[in-house]
DNA sequence: TTGTAAGCGTTATCAG
DNA sequence: CTGATAACGCTTACAA
């Protein structure tokens, strides 16, 4: 008797499926089925249209918890990013999240320290959301256990921004080649007497940069004192005292290579604070282009590198890798811009 | 016969409840209450502790898609945060994360233009994943129609950074005071004629910025020309034309406020392309204490705001408005720093 | 303390 | 094309 008949008491504020067959008068699982077909295409039945429309009317959203719970696809990415506040960072970050939605993904951030141990235990919690895949921006490359930890989650994951060795997938920029340019410009403006303010040892990006910047100094049979290489962080904080540990050497530099701009502002801080001139006694490269240095009252020349590329492609490569189980390494491109802050060294 | 022997097929990867309850040799829901119970607690029963263990072992990860599907709680926030790539978003970001994590929760973001379409429709897509709480944080101060229909959604919801007028809880910062302090300043040095690159008109960081610098500068009988607010957006580039707009005025200015300091580094820039200098020609002060302002060679007057409490308060709130169905709105102070960029005007 | 069973909202399979 | 039914993994009365 009482049948099909009450309006179906929608659970906890949002309608569902029931609640739509028994307003349409059909059974839920029509319902769901009519629910992924087109409205708009010519050949969709009445039925189909008139059920798109009842859901519409009564503002139904699909529960996509449990629609996950039933297919095993949360079509949700999960991002370990630490340094958030790192412009190229957020770029990459922002990057990806606009490829995810094109995708009809959603990303769960998560922005750990920059630490191993932070990031792993970040995994651990995304990996209870059952994510279809993982990407992770900061690597460590003297830590190897990190990545098997990662791998041994069993989800699909990329790196990005910082490579890794061996087993994980990563898209990166060609940090080696910057650093070679970088070296190799200042190299032939004469410099002879370079000093490199070397970012963190565990980082792939500072690592490469520093490590290409290096060669392109010595393949000009140059040498590069020990002293010379400052290993620091990222931040203005690092670039300072860095700048001041190099210029403090019995025999300075003449050009420092900032691995990039964020510590290479702090270097033209301490360069001035020492009552010295960018470019008229310290040439200064810089790296990333971030968009202020182009502002500055001495512009940068730096390595523009592609962040939100980089981004972006990271996240075709793992859409690839959760879809047909292969996904590749890419490393892209970067040019050297050369600005105000790099001229020829100063004769004494 | 063939009755709880098999080591249970775990479903599709990773280890259910299930699969320990067979491994343990009692019921699923068993497994589920002894997992969340404390083992290292003095009375932790023996088959607590060996539950714990094995679900150790086996790696188990409870499946939040399916607790939340149950609970009808996912523990999970929405955060919608346009321009991520500005350091103040980015920190509010991270603070945010921070604190949801602190606290059980994982942030689902999603960053689309700053456009109230753009992120209606991100909360849309939010609202699937049945998110306990929503973070917005760029209200459109001129479309009250955004806040009505972020409302209908039916989930708590607080804004941050920009206020929102009326129905919608906000956590931001001073910003009417910030722009007063800013104004304060300026006329105090004995500017009477102040240009303001104003931001766009529908954040409220902007505007109350701008009419806070205003309402300083009258107070003191001094007026404002119309032609002397100059709108623009956020970034560098907008600071470079709302520069060269006011510099180019038959009266130009002695003093320049730029509602932030990415802005105030194009205006930096401007100035310099014209051949003036700051402060000597032009004073000009910024908004934020963004960490590298105060490593210009000439290093900004600015107002620091506090982007990264704002975040981890306006989480707490929101908690609060979760588990006690009440919140509040917060504005939290902000200081003027004074550094090189300001100065009295120069006597003609 | 433990097992039983129902149910969260969805989709997939299988009959009609 | 539609309806019935089971299942995804988990929680939670309720009963033993």
């Amino acid at each position: 008797m009482s049948n099909e008949t009450e309006p179906a008491p929608a659970a906890h504020g949002q309608p569902t499926l029931k609640a739509i067959a028994d307003a349409v008068g059909v059974h839920v699982s029509t319902v769901s089925r009519a629910l992924k077909r087109d409205p708009e295409s010519p050949d969709a039945s009445k039925s189909v249209r008139r059920i798109h429309r009842i859901a519409e009317q009564m503002g139904y959203r699909p529960n996509l918890m449990a629609a996950g719970l039933r297919t095993n696809r949360s079509y949700t990415i999960g991002v370990v990013m630490p340094r958030l506040t790192d412009v190229v960072i957020a770029q990459t970050c922002e990057a990806i999240e606009e490829a995810a939605t094109a995708a009809g993904y959603q990303i769960l951030l998560a922005t750990p320290p920059d630490e191993v141990n932070a990031q792993l235990q970040s995994i651990q919690m995304l990996a209870s959301r059952r994510i279809d895949g993982l990407i992770v921006s900061s690597i460590h490359l003297d830590r190897p256990d990190m990545v098997e930890e990662i791998l041994r989650a069993g989800i699909p994951t990329i790196a990005v921004n910082r490579r890794a060795d061996g087993k994980l997938h990563a898209v990166t920029t060609d940090d080696y080649h910057g650093g070679y340019l970088a070296g190799e410009h200042l190299v032939n403006l004469g410099h002879r007497r370079i000093g490199i303010v070397a970012g963190p040892r565990h980082a792939s990006t500072a690592w490469d940069r520093t490590q290409g910047c290096i060669e392109a100094i010595t393949s000009r049979g140059i040498e590069v004192d020990e002293e010379l290489i400052v290993h620091t962080d990222f931040e203005v904080q690092g670039g300072i005292s860095g700048a001041h540990r190099l210029l403090n050497l019995a025999d300075p530099p003449t050009a420092i290579f900032a691995v990039n701009d964020t510590a290479a502002i702090g270097v033209a801080g301490a360069v001035r604070d020492r009552g010295l001139s960018i470019p008229r006694d310290i040439s200064l490269v810089g790296y990333n282009d971030i968009p202020l240095v182009s502002q500055l009252p001495v512009p940068f020349t730096t390595i523009s590198s592609p962040a939100a590329p980089m981004g972006s492609v990271a996240l075709q490569q793992l859409l690839r890798g959760i879809n047909e189980g292969e996904m590749s390494s890419l490393k892209l491109p970067v040019s050297l811009i050369v600005r105000a802050s790099t001229t020829v060294p100063r004769q004494n």
